[in-house]
DNA sequence: GTTGAAATGAAAGTCCA
DNA sequence: TGGACTTTCATTTCAAC
């Protein structure tokens, strides 16, 4: 290892950014695309996933043809204490995507996904019946979503 | 098309699960996995893009090696009217990762992701220079992310 | 959806700067 | 040491069933 600190050079930073536009690339189309030949960006991306730079491939998939057509974020307060009841809950119920602990007047931020505002009524109800608050914010509109994250300049 | 509603069966979703924890799997090894040939799943996977239910293929990026410790969703109240400046300067501003015009309280939802709180502030301020008013939550943990997304029962 | 053949891409070892 | 070439092997793709 060159040094010990991750340093990602604009090399690193465009097969990133190629990975994150398609992750489905060959090796050899990634390195035409960067400006380097297979085996070399393969070992680059080698290095970027041994550095847990590269945490794994995913896919995008869109929630409205799956019946999704609601998205919301939801700003959960319970009644003092972290409550682990909320993140079991979160695991298993249908429709949150994600949930996050976070300082401020929530304790948990919800992000969730479902097929109508009956079905989130559902949901803010159990959240209710569980003890919780909610604060929700429907989603209009997303104009940016999945930007690449780059080393602070 | 067999039906012009949209519906997966076990098959598909098995596919999308198995996408979804690696996109980089060969069709030979995800036809393996899900129990069909690579011709099949590949022909099935080319309907799920054909139906923009499968968006695109990206890449796990960890943002703690970056250097982004602090990751954060801040609620953006504008001056009344919804101001595309706003999305303008997500879309340029370093660390913004999503914009999303929401219900409620606040008419837009951000998620960033930073160095440290240093430049968070630095980056509130910006905000505020720009006549938003700001509710700011901090993540500490997230439990829960990155959830597949199924059909409604 | 499956099977098999031809074309394409990935991986490993070797050589060179 | 890190990048480029070549061979070998796996994978994708197309055709026929």
């Amino acid at each position: 290892m060159k040094s010990s600190g991750q340093t990602l050079d604009a090399l690193d930073q465009s097969i990133l950014q190629e990975l994150q536009q398609d992750s489905r690339l060959s090796m050899r189309e990634l390195g035409r695309r960067v400006g380097l030949s297979a085996p070399a960006v393969t070992e680059r991306v080698r290095r970027l996933e041994e550095a847990r730079i590269v945490l794994g491939y995913g896919v995008r998939v869109s929630s409205k043809p799956l019946g999704r057509s609601i998205t919301a974020f939801i700003g959960v307060k319970d009644s003092g204490r972290n409550d682990p009841a909320l993140v079991r809950w979160a695991r298993e119920r249908d429709g949150v995507l994600e949930c996050h602990s976070v300082t401020g007047d929530n304790s948990c931020m919800l992000k969730v996904a479902l097929p109508d505002v009956a079905a989130l009524e559902t949901l803010l109800g159990e959240l209710i019946d569980l003890g919780f608050t909610c604060d929700t914010s429907i989603v209009l509109s997303t104009p940016l979503e999945g930007k690449l994250l780059l080393p602070p300049a």
